[in-house]
DNA sequence: TGTTTGATGCAAAAAAATTTGCAACATTTA
DNA sequence: TAAATGTTGCAAATTTTTTTGCATCAAACA
């Protein structure tokens, strides 16, 4: 896997990988329903056969049908995708992202959710003290 | 505007929002420079044309070059742009999007960036109080 | 057993995206 | 003033992407 999933797949390429991060796994017609502007079955299977030929993603058979999923790990690929994201809109600052991600959902946190986040932010603190 | 800016754009097109996005503005050549596999010069003005039209970004003459840079507010780019990615890999939870940022930029952030995310937790924490 | 349903595989057609190639014009420079 | 440089505008060629159209096969079903 050599190209990268923020700048070499095409758009339906794109579209199909952003449902595969989203489900973890799924057939082409599952995919094809969540897709914009429905394309072909077919398009579909033509489009995984094209990933699965750059290695982007795998599938196994279930029964008869083939199961898709994305190859690379799942940490990895949330780091990089927040890596790009906060390059491309955050001027490189985690800090500036966390913030908007508060300012923009903070009553939506649970209690539970905002003790956690603080916890690890002291843990931060302290790590910096050393 | 009706394109949504995750799942309807090509690949070049792709390249050079994310460019812009980072730049906020730039002349044709200045962003040639930074894609992927740099395009004839023609390409990108082509390409920026096509953009145009759609409604994505925009251009000013200075002197007797054009200068782009996008349309929409940034803020509601940055928003929009978290919450995709949010529903992608994060199960639409913003919470487990900021522990990962936490977890993986924790002792690159400032005292002081710390000290403000502790203080908008706290905020938050008091404003579910209500 | 024969039919229907829902898969796969692959090649070819069609559509969309990308690149190329001038012509024209202003500004700088020799 | 003439040549060189760096623009724009636009149409056309080329390449890439996307869709379509069978042929086949297996399982479920009447």
């Amino acid at each position: 896997m050599n190209s990268s999933l923020y700048t070499d797949l095409s758009k339906r390429e794109r579209q199909i990988m952003d449902i595969l991060f989203r489900l973890k796994r799924a057939g082409a017609a599952e995919i094809r329903k969540r897709m914009p502007d429905e394309p072909a079955y077919n398009s579909v299977r033509v489009l995984l056969s094209i990933l699965e030929e750059k290695g982007h993603v795998t599938h196994e058979k279930e029964g008869q049908r083939y199961i898709y999923r994305p190859t690379q790990s799942e940490d990895g690929v949330k780091q990089s995708a927040l890596k790009h994201l906060v390059t491309t809109f955050f001027e490189g600052s985690a800090s500036k992202a966390m913030t908007t991600l508060l300012n923009h959902s903070g009553t939506d946190l649970s209690d539970e959710e905002l003790e956690r986040l603080s916890l690890l932010i002291e843990r931060a603190k302290q790590q910096r003290q050393q």
